[in-house]
DNA sequence: CCACGTCGGTTCGCTCGCTGAACCGAGTTG
DNA sequence: CAACTCGGTTCAGCGAGCGAACCGACGTGG
């Protein structure tokens, strides 16, 4: 692959999460699982996989492994605070699929715990206190090297999406 | 692999999107490329692989194939609203990798177009007015059938990032 | 006219990783 | 001591990914 981890922030996560297992580990981790076989019987993945995946997200410190208890000696995986913090990715590849994967509806809603209100991930401008769209990003150099610029972006067809509206906000192109 | 298609957006999503080359060929769309040779040499993808991901994805909706000139016959990929609401899913990854997997910061900054703010995409309770994290999610049953519930979450080590803060949205860095 | 270059692919062996199934070791249960 | 649990490892087979070659439609230059 082309090893562009250095320019590109992207490609360095592929290179811990970008794969299809991997995601569907987290996301039964972020589900409350945490041993071997609850993994493995929810996933029906290979032992030899989940195996080797589990061990290259401790490696990477995305989850640690420990022992919850002695005689026999058993193990556990959690997610660390780096493991947590990839809740947006899998919000966002939810909320995709919700939209784009199905007619009838999200199966599963995500709530902010305290107060039952839907999460809405979408681009929010705290300076201009305005939401906005992909077409509104642009790109420029930061403090590590290797930038790459990126050109004002223009999409094809503005085709309808399959059910609602975009949502209640969102302006942009609206 | 278990198809909980049904029970899991983000299953579905993987079924479209879950895969590394898919995921960097997105990116670079993002980016603005457009043509085969484009992602081909920004890649140095295998032309088959290539070649049979843009078809996946303009089969899925996701992008769009259409001719950018006659004699001879050459076509250009773009993104539909589909594709273009991939974004969130790319700027989380991005982000989640400038934190996680650089010392030296990141390579590149996503800002607001209109403002040049920096983009900031933290979970935000517009009810509460209040960030969030993680461990303040829940879930319950949406509209649609198959729902899996999800128990209260909880970190292992509360090891802490690299570089700065966690909480506290951080704000353009100047 | 013919050789060469460009662009968007397809075809072809080879290899490497995923797969399901079997096996294993430490320990508990009956 | 046989059977079961849990967390793995090992192994043969197969399919997906790989680099390289080839292809077809067209423009270019000699």
């Amino acid at each position: 692959m082309s090893d562009d981890t250095d320019a590109c922030s992207i490609a360095a996560s592929l290179g811990i999460v970008g794969d299809r297992w991997t995601i569907l580990i987290l996301r039964d981790a972020f589900r409350g699982l945490r041993r071997f076989d609850e993994f493995r019987r929810d996933l029906d993945i290979p032992r030899a996989v989940l195996a080797e995946r589990l061990r290259r997200l401790v490696d990477h410190g995305v989850m640690t492994r420990r022992a919850y208890q002695e005689r026999p000696v058993r193990h556990e995986y959690r997610l660390t605070r780096m493991g947590l913090e990839l809740s947006p990715i899998l919000v966002s590849l939810m909320q995709w699929g919700d939209r784009w994967c199905r007619e009838d509806g999200p199966p599963t809603l995500l709530v902010h715990a305290d107060c039952g209100t839907e999460i809405d991930l979408h681009f929010h401008c705290w300076h201009c206190d305005t939401p906005f769209s992909a077409t509104d990003i642009a790109s420029r150099p930061g403090p590590g090297e290797h930038h790459r610029p990126m050109p004002p972006l223009e999409g094809a067809d503005p085709e309808e999406p399959p059910g609602d509206e975009p949502s209640s906000h969102r302006a942009a192109t609206g």
